[in-house]
DNA sequence: TCTGGGGTCCTAGGACCC
DNA sequence: TCTGGGGTCCTAGGACCC
């Protein structure tokens, strides 16, 4: 939850472990060290591509999301590995650890990134203590290189974490903005993707710097609301708090795959719907989790992709549930062109248990206080005729409400 | 020769209601 | 009966991040 923080600014970490799956595997086989290695999924089927890679095949050019072929290419003594993603979140576990014995606010944002908020920690030395201790634990005990960032808030913390890599520890505070955050091009912002980037050039924004001291209404008119947002970051203004729930609540579940070849082969493709099902219906149950909307994606032999969703009346959890959905959505939408890829998520997700309180609250306490206010409206339709609200809110402004439902009622006809 | 798979947030139009 | 304005929900798509 947020906290409030009177005088003093905050002391916001941002951790990022170092080429991530590449350093775990070396750490496996420290054989592996001092090698070009790379993390790609399967070769045999195109989805081969490189999903990290350590520092040595980055020096020649091997760059995530790369062809496998392309990297081979530009370093063939590469050595690539299948993702053991088990070793990974084993790992990732070990890490947050941690974190968690510095500060109870720390949120984790990937298997190999989190904030940490370390304001009240002073007891575990000045921040720059706190992160060489923890870097070197993490080096020493897991043997897993990592930066940290260091900063009033998230986005500079995060900007920090990316100034020194390997096992870099930067600070960035507000009066440093302007030596070593404005120069960068503004490409290199937290935020700023590619489409981003070129609106923003377009309008002669070049660095973080010039984006700090645009014009509101300009960058309103290209960015949207996301215009002012980004400048108030280039001007190292931002209030989010660390919030150790937001991992908790996550909103969608969902499974996606590319299939080796385009088809429009119908077995084909309802085997495939089957394991994706299957695969959200496991994550949801792992989770304790049910949603009330099921999206399907299609993406067509030409790279077309369309989403299609169904909003439910009520939340669902089990595999017969969301594949009928998705297959509804399907048969309507397929065009009959080869498929390259179909996805299946599960949205409007919730913890059961928050569920079951929603329910709980309205089937008991609010349902009585929901006949109690109709029959009011019925006798005061009776007597004022068809709309009585003008009526109602006099007569019940007095009440004191007695369930949240009262009290959203009684909100409502304040209007 | 077409870049995987898991997510979040934002926008915009249409339906519907007051 | 061609006419304003505000709000919410649903759906589809886009941008971004790791």
């Amino acid at each position: 939850m947020s906290q409030w923080y009177p005088k003093k600014g905050r002391v916001i970490f941002h951790l990022d472990m170092n080429s991530f799956y590449a350093s775990v595997e070396m750490a496996y086989n420290p054989k592996l060290k001092g090698k070009p290695v790379a993390i790609a999924g399967n070769p045999e089927q195109r989805k081969g591509i490189i999903v990290t890679s350590s520092y040595e095949a980055r020096a020649k050019g091997v760059k995530t999301t790369m062809q496998l072929w392309q990297a081979k290419k530009l370093c063939p003594e590469l050595i690539v590995l299948r993702p053991n993603f088990e070793r990974y979140r084993t790992a990732s576990k070990e890490m947050f650890k941690m974190l968690a014995e510095i500060t109870p606010f720390v949120q984790p944002v990937s298997i190999d990134e989190g904030y940490m908020d370390i304001t009240e920690s002073e007891h575990h030395g000045t921040p720059i203590e706190i992160a060489q201790n923890l870097q070197q634990k993490i080096q020493h005990e897991l043997d897993l290189p990592c930066s940290i960032g260091i900063a009033p808030n998230k986005f500079l913390a995060k900007m920090a974490s990316d100034m020194k890599k390997p096992l870099g520890i930067t600070i960035l505070r507000k009066r440093d903005l302007s030596h070593k955050l404005w120069p960068l091009p503004i490409e290199e912002m937290y935020g700023v993707g590619e489409k981003t980037a070129e609106k923003l050039r377009a309008i002669d924004v070049k660095t973080i710097g010039d984006l700090a001291k645009g014009d509101v209404y300009q960058l309103k008119r290209v960015l949207g609301i996301n215009g002012e947002r980004l400048k108030n970051r280039a001007n190292g203004i931002d209030s989010r708090p660390v919030d150790p729930e937001a991992i908790h609540e996550f909103k969608s579940i969902g499974s996606s795959q590319t299939l080796p070849e385009d088809t429009t082969n119908e077995a084909e493709i309802r085997s495939l719907m089957h394991q994706l099902t299957d695969n959200v219906e496991r994550r949801m149950k792992r989770k304790q989790a049910a949603g009330r909307s099921v999206q399907i994606m299609i993406r067509y032999y030409d790279h077309k992709t369309i989403t299609r969703s169904k909003k439910l009346q009520s939340y669902i959890d089990k595999k017969e549930d969301i594949l009928h959905i998705a297959n509804e959505l399907f048969q309507k939408h397929w065009n009959l062109d080869p498929i390259r890829l179909l996805g299946i998520t599960v949205q409007d997700v919730d913890e059961k248990q928050n569920i079951a309180k929603q329910l709980d609250l309205f089937t008991y306490e609010e349902e009585a206080g929901k006949e109690k206010l109709y029959a009011v409206i019925d006798e005061l339709s009776q007597k004022y005729g068809k709309n009585p609200f003008k009526q109602l809110q006099n007569e019940v402004k007095d009440e004191q409400p007695r369930t949240s439902f009262q009290k959203d009622f009684l909100d409502d006809y304040k209007r």
